[in-house]
Order: structure tokens, then sequence, then C-alpha cells
DNA sequence: GCCACGATAGTG
DNA sequence: ACTATCGTGGCG
């Protein structure tokens, strides 16, 4: 293991299914703790049926236009947080669901496994909406410790039946076999 | 205003 | 398979 070095705003200006990708073994530093990813989903613009970009540059996801690097975070079914990390040039839409991670402080790997689990087993609620992830003292960022997947899986993204042709574009990525990884 | 519906997870 | 629970977006 080496130093960990913190991802820059250049690490997410760039195709969000790239980013989702290259954020699979990355890891979340949040307050001290460490939680290495293990399953994202990429959400692109206001032509993907899926996501909350569909709607424009207004309400909740206006976010996903802006600056690359930053969190998006919302509630579902009134409930659960899900956090997103906003993906392309400012000023086009994109943003990468977190699904799953696995805490690096225990003993054991600590399964984070869910989108609503990976913010309640970190804390992230709307307040920490817009934070600036590239800056190490906004309490939350992303960093490289030299973990490199040796395989990367890809499947059509969960919970999204209703995007038409969308809901079959392949957008998840995984790392195999990780006990961490959602199954629904 | 009002209403339908989720980028989910826990229980039966 | 059922449902808790509420913010958002669509519509009028």
């Amino acid at each position: 293991m080496q130093a960990m070095k913190i991802l820059t705003p250049d690490f997410f200006a760039r195709p969000t299914a790239a980013v989702a990708r290259d954020l699979l073994g990355k890891v979340l530093v949040r307050r001290g703790l460490r939680a290495r990813i293990v399953e994202t989903e990429a959400y692109l613009g206001a032509r993907d049926r899926a996501s909350h970009a569909r709607f424009g540059p207004r309400g909740r996801s206006s976010v996903m236009f802006g600056q690359p690097g930053r969190l998006y975070v919302y509630l579902v079914y009134g409930m659960h947080h899900c956090m997103n990390v906003v993906t392309e040039e400012d000023g086009t839409a994109g943003a990468v669901l977190l699904r799953a991670a696995e805490g690096l402080d225990g003993a054991e790997p600590k399964t984070l496994s869910g989108p609503g689990r990976l913010c309640r087993g970190l804390g992230v609620t709307r307040r920490e909406n817009r934070l600036d992830l590239t800056d190490a003292g906004s309490g939350l960022f992303l960093a490289d410790d030299g973990f490199r997947p040796a395989r990367v899986g890809v499947t059509s993204r969960i919970g999204v039946a209703y995007a038409g042709p969308w809901a079959r574009r392949r957008l998840r990525f995984y790392l195999p076999g990780n006990p961490s990884v959602s199954g629904a």
C-alpha cells in the first residue's frame, strides 16, 4: 500500500462512464474513515431517461450540470440517501452513483452494500450536497492508494426499469467477487 | 395546490 | 412480495 493521492478535478472532468469505471478501487475518506469503492453506476445527461439530468439544469439535479468533483446527494423513497460524484466539464451534465464500498478501518472489511447503506455508514446526507470532493478540507474526498482492479464487471443499472431503452445500457461497474457488491 | 412516484432496504 | 415515508416534478 502506498501514499494516498487525492483525486483532482481533471479526473472527474471526463466522460461519465469512464469516471464510473475508474472510481472502482478508489478510496472514500470521511472524517478519517476510509472505504474502498466496489460498485458504481454512470448517469448521463439530458438524453439519459434514467438520469435526474433529464429534467434539465433545474431543481435538485442542477448540481449535475456544474463543476466536476462536486457531491450530489438526494433522498430516495423518502428515507434513503444516495451519493453521486459530478462528472464532465462544467456546463455538461453527468454523475456517478456510488453504490457500494468496503470500510478499511476494522480488522475485517466492513460491508457498505447499497447506496443507502453506503451513505448511512459514512454519515452522508443532503447537508453534504454540493460539497467539493477535490478539497481535502471538505470532510469528504476521494483518493488513489495505488489499488488497481484485476477485473471489472459491467451490467445494466439497478432500479431503472422505467427508463425504456436506457434501462438496458451497460453503465454499472463493479469488482467481481467482492462480497460488498450489492445483490439487487 | 395536489398527486403520483421513485437511482432502496428491511420484514414476512 | 409488501411497504415505509417524503421531496421532487408534472400538471393545471
